[in-house]
RNA sequence: GGGGUCGUAGGGUAGCCUGGACCAUCCUAUUGCGUUCGGGACGCAGUGACCUGAGUUCGAAUCUCAGCGACCCCA
């Protein structure tokens, strides 16, 4: 984890870079002996913690944080049809307790559902009782049969946020999906990651689910990853756990309800959209070291500028800034590179001359170098944090914009995803027409009613059958 | 789901085809001491590895089989 000489591989091999990237920037160790399963290391789990963090505080507006069991039995799990169809093939079961056979055997949950809603079926009584909002950020399992991805496919989720909602109205349910979708984009912007929100069809929707609203972001190749789903489940699963409330009139009615997730493949965007050749970027909202100050000692100035270092770090860390005080035997150069592999954003540079000029040399990690004035630094770095957001937001925008074409035809469809691109084209949302092009272009329909400032909601003629559609979102997708 | 390549110190590699001369090469990391220090320092002395299991053989890092794991391509 300390092998910091020489270069990564360029971002351009963004699968080689990735993989390069987690390990050397002390994000994630993927040794561990199990396939799917990987360790965090300290720095990328404090990088976890502050994008959670945002996450919670979020959530912690209106939803309460709570956390149910990890084993689910049996019966519980089998009882929603579809649901079951939707992962029968990816539980893990423990079937054990030390030697002997479990009478009723156990799933490690794939997702929640069936651990929480039975108990909903218990704390429900009345329409006074809604809507409840909970969530929990909890690991969960699936026996991912596909090659498996540090932070995109696991089989162990370490980090899945996944609420649960309940409702009286099944319009009450639609608004807080609505909800749901606001808060997702603000979490991203936050992250400075641009979002395509869009409806994903039918037959890729959540199992057990009326709709299914998606967040994807486009990576660096042109792959789409899945960043967030939103599902509007109506009255599948409260008629399966039997969640029932009186309303006001004493009559008992099925509860209508939501569940919308977030995993670490938040992660995985963060790291990938920004980072460039030198290693990681991270917006100083979530960065773990926030600023890192490298003092430039030489001859016997060493005391005046360690003196002055010291107050530099406590004046920026009592203004509430995340900073690191560099003082290891190494040379200023080895150091910078050390802190642009882990995506530090900001470094000051503190010595004789700077000392002087009572200023500090602060260099960003997207590429600006100018002195902030020590009498005012806690301004100054406020200001050089925002520019520092302001560019890699706009970078990412570019990105987004720029991977974006709209396709006429199928053969136009393919050439677009072909040179890495997410396509717009129109489609008449009927199963085979999406079938086809899914085959002919060896890509995926995102969606449709896509929600994003690049993507105008046009109507057109349908790329396969010519028959009107929707603006609909194709890409290649992790 | 199908195919391919591969597994040697903490990381990256050489050696493997053609078994022995390998107490395993080089780079990096790492420990100690000294000199250094405004963009990856240098010297000296150390540390550290053949994925697991079975087989073939007088002898296996090297050959065979299985397991586990990794990466790439196609559906």
């Amino acid at each position: 984890m300390d092998d910091d000489t020489g270069s990564l591989p360029l971002k351009q091999d963004f699968s080689a870079w990735y993989n390069d990237l987690l390990w050397r920037a002390d994000i994630m160790d993927v040794r561990y002996p199990v396939k799917g399963l990987y360790v965090w290391f300290p720095y990328g789990f404090a990088i976890r913690k502050h994008v959670y963090q945002r996450l919670r505080d979020l959530l912690d507006r209106d939803h309460q944080e709570t956390l149910f069991p990890l084993l689910i039995p049996e019966q519980e799990f089998m009882k929603e049809a579809e649901h079951i169809k939707g992962f029968e093939e990816e539980v893990y079961w423990v079937t054990h307790g030390g030697t002997t056979p479990l009478e009723v055997k156990l799933a490690l949950r794939p997702t929640s559902e069936t651990a929480i809603y039975p108990m909903y079926a218990l704390w429900i009584r009345s329409h006074a009782d809604l809507p409840i909002k909970y969530y929990q950020i909890v690991n969960t399992f699936r026996y991912e049969t596909k090659q498996t991805r540090p932070l995109i496919r696991l089989r162990e989720i370490t980090s899945f946020k996944e609420a649960h909602t309940v409702h009286a109205t099944w319009e009450e349910a639609e608004a807080q999906v609505e909800e749901a979708i606001r808060l997702y984009r603000e979490f991203y912007d936050g992250l400075c990651i641009p979002t395509l929100v869009s409806k994903r069809p039918d037959w890729d929707k959540f199992p057990g689910a009326d709709y299914t609203i998606a967040v994807d972001a486009i990576m660096p190749n042109g792959k789409t990853l899945q960043i967030g789903t939103v599902h509007h489940l109506g009255d599948h699963f409260s008629r399966t756990f039997n969640i029932t409330y009186e309303d006001k009139n004493g009559e008992q009615k099925f509860a209508q309800q939501t569940c919308y997730g977030i995993s670490e493949r938040s992660i995985a965007a963060l790291i990938s959209i920004h980072g460039d050749d030198k290693g990681l970027i991270l917006p100083p909202a979530v960065a773990t070291i926030q600023a890192v100050i490298v003092p430039i000692t030489i001859g016997k100035r060493h005391e005046d500028v360690m003196a002055a270092a010291n107050k530099l770090f406590d004046d920026l860390t009592s203004a509430g800034f995340r900073v690191k005080l560099d003082t290891r035997d190494m040379r200023p150069g080895a150091k910078y590179y050390w802190w642009e592999l882990r995506g530090v954003p900001l470094r000051l540079e503190l010595g004789p001359r700077d000392l002087d000029a009572g200023q500090v040399m602060a260099v960003t990690r997207t590429g600006q170098k100018k002195p902030i004035e020590l009498a005012a630094i806690t301004d100054g770095v406020s200001r050089v944090f925002g520019e520092i957001a302001d560019t890699i937001r706009a970078r990412a925008e570019e990105h987004t914009k720029s991977h974006l074409c709209t396709a006429s035809s199928v053969a136009d469809l393919t050439s677009t995803l072909e040179g890495g691109n997410v396509a717009v084209v129109h489609w008449c949302q009927q199963r085979e027409c999406g079938d086809a092009i899914e085959t002919k272009t060896n890509a995926s329909i995102l969606g449709t009613d896509v929600r994003s400032r690049y993507v105008p909601a046009t109507e057109g003629t349908c790329i396969e059958c010519g028959k009107p559609g929707k603006a609909t979102l194709v890409g290649r997708a992790y």
